[in-house]
DNA sequence: TTTGCGATTATGTATAGACATTATCGCGGA
DNA sequence: TCCGCGATAATGTCTATACATAATCGCAAA
């Protein structure tokens, strides 16, 4: 019975499935997803390995589950969208808002030494820099500086990031095993105030994250964000 | 085979032992808990059970697992984000900072409409407020607004906050089994530059922490830091 | 002493079946 | 028509077992 002609493991093949319905908005909030046993006959398993499955979604908040009811997909909780990671696309596209973003400079440049230093990079390596606006109905909402390693990630080279942003794209392309975050508050200057069309001095929420893969630095993001359009939500259970 | 005289699921009553284990201490970060067999032969069960449990664990952060090598107690990660700034005087003591607080207004009022929402506790519900004010090295540092759910700690009624700050005593006596964290970024008005000595208008972080012991509310607390004294760090491995 | 390799061991994934729990549906009676 | 109650259907939890995978340990050979 065992499912032939996959790499992956059916749990991970039947949660990509899934998440990648609901995320495109195909099965939207409300929607009543297949039964365990029509999952099942589906992907020719067995109902414990489609329940582990559903019940990763659920504690995840993707999905809620009822008895004889069956199991919809859950209405997007401003709560639910953590600092964990954010795909603007993904999450404006489960809101049903209209999302777009500029590139406003794209270039391989050397690092210089702060950058060096937060990195853990050699100064002067040669980084993508990347800066992206991110639009939702044509209000800017955040302004994202990002450096992607070539070395770690070669073919961003000649990425133009023309449908996907820097974010996404990496996201779909370098699984990451460590992150780090870092949030602080500024006031914003006369530069960023104009691209995020707010007042100079407004406090903004920065949030920088780095990633690496097995110990490979993978892109730092220094994402800036209007403090009075923007709060960061998370939920925890101890050490969660 | 199955477990007898509990009312609660074996699933969860492994899952809450470990996590009581690990959160009192008695565990410390790299600590190898029992292997499966063992707990299987302790719990009487499975090892699907206890695999279950394992691996919700692990996907909690709350434990790494290795083949061959056993599951052991992870290093505070994730939890640290917002912990780390939690308990001021262990900060302060481990970087060698002299620190004191005073509280600036203390008294039980009934929490109005907003705070009500906020804490999904009835209107006009009376709860401890706390306002104190975090000093170190003679610079104000944070300002901290808190409610205390009396019904969920009634000895905080008479308690003074003479040694410790209320975060720091809560921390000591209520256990918390969930929270939620908001953060965002503010200027200071007149009232708050002059309580942390900074200008009116410099941008803040505000966090926001609400708890939960079992459903039941503990306490909010809303902490403002200046914003370029202070920043939330955190580390993060990937949600499953 | 060091290296290589096989045995061992613990976890990872999956199966098939069992019984419990609970919400809903629909039928029959008032 | 409305209410109550039993049948039904879906999820929740758990068992016992099987094989896969990976890391370590220890022994033997170089």
């Amino acid at each position: 019975m065992k499912a032939e002609g996959s790499m992956k493991h059916l749990h991970q093949r039947i949660r990509d499935d899934i998440e990648a319905r609901i995320m495109s908005g195909e099965w939207a909030p409300g929607y009543r997803i297949p039964f365990e046993h029509e999952l099942m006959a589906e992907y020719g398993c067995s109902r414990m390995t489609v329940n582990k499955v559903l019940s990763t979604l659920a504690a995840n908040g993707l999905i809620t589950r009822r008895r004889r009811a069956g199991s919809v997909v859950a209405e997007p909780s401003s709560q639910q969208a953590v600092l964990q990671i954010q795909d603007f696309a993904l999450e404006a596209a489960r809101a049903g808002i209209e999302y777009r973003f500029k590139i406003l400079h794209r270039a391989v440049e050397p690092i210089d030494a702060a950058a060096a230093q937060r990195t853990g990079q050699p100064a002067g390596m040669k980084m993508l820099c990347v800066s992206t606006l991110h639009v939702m109905d044509d209000v800017p909402q955040a302004f994202e500086q990002r450096l992607i390693n070539l070395a770690t990630v070669p073919e961003a080279k000649d990425e133009p990031f023309d449908d996907d942003p820097p974010g996404t794209w990496l996201l779909r392309r370098v699984p990451w095993t460590d992150a780090e975050h870092i949030v602080r508050a500024v006031s914003a200057d006369g530069v960023m105030a104009k691209r995020l069309q707010i007042q100079t001095g407004t406090a903004c929420l920065v949030l920088e994250r780095r990633t690496w893969q097995a110990g490979a630095f993978v892109t730092e993001a220094r994402i800036t964000y209007p403090g009075d359009r923007h709060q960061l939500v998370g939920r925890f259970s101890p050490v969660a």
